[in-house]
DNA sequence: TATTATTACTATTAATTTAGTAGTAATTAT
DNA sequence: ATAATTACTACTAAATTAATAGTAATAATA
């Protein structure tokens, strides 16, 4: 029932450009050194989000990437779902049928309900959520600190 | 973010035996034909659920499982957690701290809540409900036939 | 008490998934 | 042209999960 480093990660480069947002593109270079993620795993998990819309990139110099839209309209569910392919807890909810007995059997709803609320809870948050999130930490270390 | 067969399973062995509470000793051989589960695997997937105190078993001939309380005593938080180890979704979240930047981190957090919104969920049904649950999907099916 | 049926335990293997690396191509600015 | 960057594809390594195998312990009973 873990999260992969994928999404872990994912999210990470997420709040990255969205503290940065319409400051221009960011390099995945710089992200990646500051997160302490390797560069080229980072830039294969910068692909499904690209496609799904969330951020744009440039190449060659002076490139990079940079949100598509203000933090306040992305939610969590919209970035992990591309990098966890999707968000329900078993296989066989949508068609795929593995198992036969989904006619009758409860857990298969139970799993499927479960499914639901964690893509509601992931809906209800957004990366600036996170970024005000981010800002009263800081501020709580920093008053803990004088 | 699946959950794995090991939970899958165990929860489909825990429903079998509610159905048969009060009436004796299952054999695992039973149930293990009966959800066309291998009868080796489900006596590991037995272990921690004895372990847990959720089921009492009796070894040798006229031996088997039976749960050690009424469904309704049972949560499904009560048998996936000790089947997954934990709910939680991210390894750092119980001073394993595999990242030292929890202090900072506002992802650490909501990956916190959602472990914690997963567990509530699970602890709010208990084996009856998936009984009736099963009842109810028995008689919506039937009325379909005639 | 020997036999049979069952759970309990430990070790091993196989399969799958996840994480990470490598190398090359395409694109852009200068 | 050159340098810097993203884009793509293929591969490898590591970790986890699923499953099998074999033996030990226990309990009923003939």
């Amino acid at each position: 029932m873990r999260i992969s480093t994928r999404s872990r990660y994912g999210l990470r480069l997420m709040l990255s450009l969205a503290g940065n947002f319409k400051k221009g593109y960011m390099l995945l270079k710089d992200i990646a050194r500051h997160e302490e993620i390797s560069e080229k795993y980072l830039s294969l998990i910068v692909i499904p989000l690209r496609k799904a819309g969330l951020l744009v990139s440039s190449r060659g110099a002076n490139g990079g990437y940079s949100l598509s839209k203000p933090p306040s309209e992305i939610s969590l569910k919209e970035i992990i779902e591309p990098l966890e392919g999707d968000l329900d807890v078993i296989e066989c909810i949508k068609g795929k049928e593995i198992c036969d007995k989904s006619s009758t059997c409860p857990s298969h709803d139970i799993w499927a309900l479960l499914g639901g609320r964690i893509a509601d809870f992931l809906d209800s948050i957004t990366l600036e959520d996170l970024l005000k999130m981010q800002k009263e930490k800081a501020a709580g270390l920093l008053e803990y600190i004088i």
